[in-house]
RNA sequence: CCGGGUGUAGCGCAGUUGGUAGCGCGGGUGGUUUGGGACCAUCAGGCCGCAGGUUCGAACCCUGUCACUCGGACCA
């Protein structure tokens, strides 16, 4: 493993976490600041992270039957009020626009936190018919929100995302969509991320404002804490009835449809970084790095090494691997640090001794693991290590996971274990009563992360009360 | 929003009692180098975060403000 320091711009994690977040986040290249607190440049290698993960849902979201979008910007007070849970829900973090030039407005507009109030005014005037349903939408679009406390990726005011939206004359089609989206991020996380998510659903005191039930994907960081990477949410017919969508039904009567939302932003790059970064910096899963494999000629002074490398590179670019050369003059032990920083997954090294020998030189990141790769096996060994990195990453994440995931049955145990594992997953029972979901919060420092679909047993009485439980719930200390 | 810290060259920082702005890295150029952050020479680079105030004179003192950062509260 690559465990030495040779980076000292970035702070150690061990000393200082958050610092060392931001230090990946900036020496990386992927965000700069921007003069606006809270509103971030996402740089060409952190955007080409974003566009990775854009194609990667946007294909599935398209294969499922959704459609692309775009709703305005801006949305009408009397609009957003229209639901009553939902505007308590955002109200205390909207910006407004009450100008017009220098002319104040009649109305004052608010700058999207999230859609459902366009999509439902929207529908309200072209749904007619169960013929028009299901209507599966989707838009992928920045939106704002006044946050106090703001970090790169994690907590933006600003921050690029999709939301999909979607309406079904049915409650049981709308649920199923609502699992289906879940499921496509959790796909997302394990087989393109490389991070291992825990499914389930919110509790009433976390779901999303307006909604009937929330869907959550919960992932644990590098320090055990919880990061909510992705909701899918169910909103039964409140906001139909609010908005005043209504269709006819086969049998021709008045009936009012089911709808769902659901959403994943560029939280889930900090996500990334939290997952797999290492004191080298970042550490990018091969299925979404703008930069696969970084291709270094070492002595390219020397007849032929360059020649070589080009010619390596466009076998690899035939090959389907988004690679790439650097043949500037920095030394090469400075090139190998600069693409530990930036995570790229796969370094090959080609010099005279490797031409002589007929082979070139793999690294992975993940590992810090030296391959000897034959160039006539080029093409068939690269891709295969690629692979093995974004197994050995999964593996990896998934033992961080499971050996920060503990049962309790007291609410001390609970604390104990909070504290000494700065979070970490900690199931216990549930009874259902906020006010002791309030007491996990108060006493031992944890929220609820979710109520997960594979429910287990570790005990009979909820930790809190005492009274009879039969809901497990995993708490933790979110991000 | 509350409390602590920080804003001086692209980055990291120094700047004495208030007296005309400094170091390192990085950048440009020329050369030597090249298997884990090379070296020599040379050149360029400043609204001292921003706005007021005190003073003959402010990077330095005072007030305000903005941003970053740490902790807390808040946060579908």
């Amino acid at each position: 493993m690559a465990a030495d320091k040779k980076v000292e711009q970035i702070t150690d994690m061990e000393v200082d976490f958050a610092q060392w977040f931001t230090d990946v986040c900036t020496k990386a290249e992927l965000v700069d600041y921007s003069g606006v607190k809270g509103l971030y440049i996402l740089r060409p290698y952190g955007y080409a992270i974003w566009e990775n993960i854009m194609g990667i849902l946007d294909a599935k979201f398209k294969a499922t039957g959704h459609e692309n979008v775009s709703m305005p910007m801006l949305i009408p007070e009397s609009l957003l009020q229209k639901e009553k849970d939902h505007v308590e829900g955002f109200a205390p973090e909207c910006a407004w626009v009450t100008l017009g030039g220098s002319e104040e407005l009649p109305e004052k507009l608010c700058i999207r936190p999230t859609s459902e109030t366009l999509f439902c005014d929207h529908w309200s005037h072209i749904v007619h018919s169960w013929r028009d349903l299901p209507l599966l939408y989707n838009q992928w679009c920045s939106v704002l929100r006044w946050e106090k406390t703001t970090r790169p990726f994690l907590r933006g005011r600003e921050f690029l995302w999709q939301e999909g939206h979607t309406l079904h004359a049915t409650p049981e089609e709308a649920i199923k969509e609502t699992e289906q989206q879940l499921e496509t991020y959790a796909d997302l996380c394990e087989n393109y991320l490389a991070m291992p998510v825990v499914r389930g659903c919110k509790t009433d005191k976390e779901k999303f404002a307006g909604a009937e039930r929330t869907y959550t994907i919960e992932c644990m960081m590098h320090d055990h804490k919880a990061l909510q990477s992705g909701t899918s949410h169910y909103f039964g017919d409140g906001f139909a009835r609010a908005f005043g969508i209504t269709f006819s039904d086969k049998e021709n009567k008045p009936a009012i449809p089911h709808q769902t939302s659901w959403g994943l932003s560029t939280r889930i790059i900090g996500g990334i970084i939290m997952t797999h970064g290492d004191n080298n910096g970042l550490v990018l899963p091969p299925q979404v790095a703008p930069i696969q494999v970084i291709v270094i000629p070492v002595a390219s002074h020397k007849p032929g090494v360059t020649e070589k490398a080009d010619e390596l590179i466009a076998r690899l670019k035939a090959a389907g691997l988004r690679v790439r050369g650097d043949f500037s003059d920095n030394s090469p032990g400075w090139k190998f640090a600069q693409y530990e920083m930036k995570g790229v997954p796969l370094r090959v090294e080609i010099g005279p001794k490797d031409i002589e020998a007929g082979h070139c030189v793999a690294v992975r990141r993940d590992n810090g693991e030296k391959i000897v790769v034959p160039l006539e096996e080029l093409e068939a060994r690269i891709p295969e290590l690629l692979g093995d990195v974004q197994k050995g990453m999964y593996e990896k994440a998934r033992k961080n996971l499971d050996e920060h995931t503990y049962t309790a049955t007291t609410l001390d145990e609970v604390k104990a274990i909070a504290e000494k594992e700065n979070g970490g997953f900690i199931k216990t029972m549930w009874c259902g009563d906020l006010a002791c979901e309030m007491a996990m919060k108060e006493k031992a420092g944890v929220s609820s992360r979710c109520i997960p679909f594979e429910q287990e047993h570790v005990g009979d009485v909820c930790p809190v009360c005492g009274k009879p439980a039969t809901k497990m719930v995993v708490w933790g200390v979110a991000y």
